[in-house]
DNA sequence: GTAGAATGACTGACCGGTCAGTCACCACGG
DNA sequence: CCGTGGTGACTGACCGGTCAGTCATTCTAC
């Protein structure tokens, strides 16, 4: 069983997610990473340069695959609405099938963001842009009324960012059926106010 | 000059306010924010009993000023558009007035919610439901079409709690005519999705 | 046998919190 | 008007605990 240098890697980054997601990134040692990982706490320094890093690499592998799937969604020409319901249902399936990782980025991502951390920083900015440039799109199609692309951007990615965080508040449990529900209410609430046939 | 036990606490609040935006909770120490206020290291504690305090104090007096804001606001009869617009401008302009205050509240306070504050929690959970109320309220009178109103509930919360960090994304200057124009926008995108007249 | 991986005791920087000491100010008696 | 003693707000050196990061030693696979 010949453990590769990147396996150990992902060992470590998950014991991370695990106890990072449980006590927060501050109240978590090194050790408890290590024990939680099986091994001793000199081993997560042969993997890693230093604590930050395991939580930039938490980040980096987050930004990385969500720039993926966005890219993905956005070039293809399904039509706004069914876009829109796809972006949201980006995060709500993450929330399923990665509870601790959207538990340790509700804690972190927006304090990053506001600490001037430059990743996170164009990682939102790129969001933002690629929403706004949807929108526009659907604005010269003719699918959606004339606004400012800008402030449907800010809303949409709002609520991926803090929907997990409300849904807590509201002690909403987390089963498949509310989270679809939700996914859709919230598609429709936003393609409501973009449509074209609104009289607004 | 007899400066008193609360003005003396004051100036504190108003100096770890101010390094706090600066440096972050965590990066400030006790011996910054002495500097910051002008005494000594060891007068703080006359004060407040711990470093956690001053933070706690931070976010005391900022939830009670605004569910104040908010109680008055909601219980005044204004028809549903307008009372959207009062609501964003809320956060808007405390965002003109107090930067500092707005600057340590996006870094903190979903922080806290998330790590089990109960003062954060139930001011969240207060929040949702007034604004749940007034949007059914609406749907009584038949301004407001038929929709899950927790749903646009946090919305409008999410708007409020991360418009400042986007626009720093943007980059937006944070000019009087930048900020009347976003407030108006965003109510206008909540009211589009909800009126009546909506043919969703 | 040995090379590289793993270990965990150890170090030292850091920082929240303490407390013995200082001193500006005031009251009062001469 | 001055000297003396009392007061308490204020100070900052110091303490003790914590924890990221190091490294001499041990283990293990070949």
């Amino acid at each position: 069983m010949p453990t590769c240098r990147e396996e150990k890697r992902d060992q470590i980054h998950r014991a991370a997610l695990r106890v990072f997601a449980q006590r927060g990134f501050h109240d978590t040692t090194v050790a408890d990473i290590a024990q939680e990982a099986g091994i001793a706490k000199g081993t997560v320094y042969l993997y890693y340069e230093s604590k930050d890093e395991i939580l930039i690499d938490v980040f980096r592998r987050y930004t990385d695959a969500m720039l993926d799937a966005v890219d993905k969604l956005l070039d293809s020409a399904l039509p706004v609405p069914e876009v829109l319901e796809a972006f949201v249902a980006l995060q709500i399936d993450l929330f399923r099938k990665e509870p601790d990782l959207v538990q340790v980025l509700s804690r972190r991502s927006l304090q990053a963001l506001s600490d001037g951390d430059e990743r996170m920083r164009s990682f939102h900015r790129y969001l933002l842009d690629r929403i706004a440039r949807l929108l526009d799109r659907g604005t010269l199609l003719n699918e959606v009324r004339a606004f400012d692309p800008r402030v449907g951007a800010c809303v949409l990615l709002a609520m991926q960012e803090t929907l997990p965080l409300y849904m807590s508040v509201y002690g909403a449990e987390a089963s498949s059926d509310t989270l679809a529900r939700v996914t859709r209410e919230l598609a429709q609430f936003m393609w409501c106010s973009l449509r074209k046939e609104n009289p607004c």
